[in-house]
DNA sequence: CTCCACTGGTTTACCGGTAACGTAGGCAGA
DNA sequence: TCTGCCTACGTTACCGGTAAACCAGTGGAG
């Protein structure tokens, strides 16, 4: 770690800036001078030093900052996963952090990043501080806002409706013949995108004349055991239910495991729909009612726009990668 | 992020060591000209640069990267968790990275974030290339190495035996008067992790007399449909085995699925055990065998180690965290 | 009355790169 | 022969912090 340009200049018998050239594949210099260069590199175990690039020149790091609501969601890990391999192919570095469905703590992560003078900034939803929208925008940063559409990015913004979601939802429920409709959600006052959902299917079941007859929101986290007894909460209030829509597809899985547990058959006795399209729903007995959701492709989609945008090239505004509800075999 | 220390001195009257000293709340100034400073501090936006900060001083960044096998991974998700939830509270970024079970791609992520200067490293795995060790040790960072324990860590270890969690589980499968037992993995040739828990089965079941009498080892990554579409397969080779072990717990329940859709009885037909302890596999209609890995809790440990040891703290050199295998009630 | 320590600062140097600009030598074309 | 341009460098300045050294005034001890 000891090693810097001017100790590779130094040996070299060239000043710093050459060595400088050469290291980063510019011009200005001979072949020669470049593979004495390389070799000196090599030999003293250079490591180059981003920190004082970055620094020095104003020139754009390549650090990119992304904000996800918990880490421990399956379907953040992918979208994680698209933007990671882009970014690594691309020669990026991602930083992350997890707010944990709170403003005020993305707010919070949001600084920090910021202070580290990244190329860009990705963030899930569209919901911030005033206070965080005032200094993304002072900042100047390129923000791709993703998994949700907001109606006015800060910048740019990736992503579906989630209110779309809940009408396709209930339309597809209505469809097949349901008619008293239950929800069961989950992050109480936390999830502005559950509840976005939530919102399109009440439209779309008031609309068709059947509205929603009963809601249950947990303050639990979305996973397995939370649609388990959630459900059992929800049919105790319920009873006469012929269907519930779950907040994702861990707790419709977790309801599936309740149904079977006290004997009632799904779709006979109760329709059971899921939203997200884990890879789990597609193996059940049943194939679960669900909306796949485009997890991966957004995050490819993300960091390529952002590079896109640092790069210069002119990106729309609003990228729209559509979910597609999938019939499955539980309604 | 215009305001630098050296605006905010000149609108203060005063020189930009003493704001420098103002915002770090060091001491040596005046409560009259701290109160001015970080007024003007926030009246112009101030937003500290921790490029300069980090470069200048050679103190430690509070950059932390972390790399992982996989960010599709249940289990690594709750890791991550850990590990952002400690730095975040201990005031420090979290960089990561995938590997894709790959020791070239870990040393070329670790070659980029080196040159960020993090103030250490948290690395998934025990196995890495030649130059990758040569690199971490010359470059003398705090490295933890977590999931698997190094006989010898490149610094510091958090995690638990993989051999050992085979040897439990062979034993196990054993005690409950299983005698055919097959093993179905993934990630051929790429998980060193999932070999040494084979390894440690293989080992137990040998030694009680009724060695493994198959294995298949998918090159797919270990989902549910892997599990689902390769017990299919396993079975058509061997199919008098009484009981399969699976590399994880999606795979289980895949098998499972495969399972229930051709009608074999679990256990009395089959038995059928998992790794990793999911949530979901605690709902399932019958509880699945598993073995439970202390996820979360090594993520924290982790951070905890690795900022205590820059804190100068003497952290023991391998600190494991046991697993716990739960009966369950498919085997 | 002198000396000293303490308070509340200031000044200077430096971290390791990169941008911008300067320059010596060689060669081609007018 | 002179001009202009190209190649292959070297010099200088600077990014925004922090450490370290230095300094002026003040109050109290001796």
């Amino acid at each position: 770690m000891k090693a810097s340009l001017e100790d590779i200049a130094r040996v070299a018998g060239v000043s710093k800036m050459t060595v400088s050239r050469v290291l980063r594949g510019a011009s200005g210099f001979s072949d020669e001078t470049r593979d004495r260069v390389l070799q000196i590199a090599q030999n003293l175990g250079y490591v180059p030093n981003r920190l004082a690039a970055a620094f020095g020149a104003d020139q754009a790091s390549t650090l990119v900052g992304m904000c996800v609501p918990r880490l421990t969601s399956g379907l953040f890990g992918h979208v994680l996963d698209g933007v990671d391999r882009a970014l690594t192919r691309l020669g990026f570095q991602l930083m992350i952090g997890a707010n944990n469905h709170s403003l005020a703590e993305e707010e919070a992560w949001i600084r920090q990043v910021v202070s580290w003078r990244p190329a860009g900034l990705i963030l899930s939803g569209r919901t911030h501080t005033p206070a965080t929208v005032d200094l993304l925008r002072l900042s100047a940063l390129p923000v791709v806002e993703i998994w949700d559409l907001t109606t006015r990015p800060i910048d740019l913004a990736i992503g579906f409706s989630h209110v779309d979601c809940g009408v396709e939802m209930g339309q597809h429920l209505i469809r097949r013949g349901r008619r008293r409709i239950g929800y069961l959600g989950a992050l109480a006052r936390a999830d502005v995108m559950g509840a976005a959902r939530l919102q399109g299917l009440q439209q779309a079941l008031q609309q068709a004349g059947h509205p929603l007859e009963a809601v249950e929101i947990l303050h639990d986290a979305p996973g397995f055991y939370a649609g388990y007894y959630g459900l059992e909460m929800l049919l105790a209030r319920a009873p006469e239910l012929d269907a519930v829509a779950f907040h994702n597809d861990e707790m419709a899985i977790g309801g599936l495991a309740w149904c079977q547990k006290c004997g009632l058959r799904v779709p006979e006795d109760i329709g059971i729909a899921g939203w997200g399209g884990m890879e789990a729903a597609s193996i059940l007995p049943r194939r679960l009612t669900t909306t796949q959701v485009p997890t991966t492709a957004i995050g490819k989609a993300a960091a390529e726009a952002l590079v896109a945008r640092l790069q210069g090239a002119n990106i729309p505004e609003v990228t729209v990668l559509p979910t597609r509800l999938i019939p499955g075999e539980t309604v």
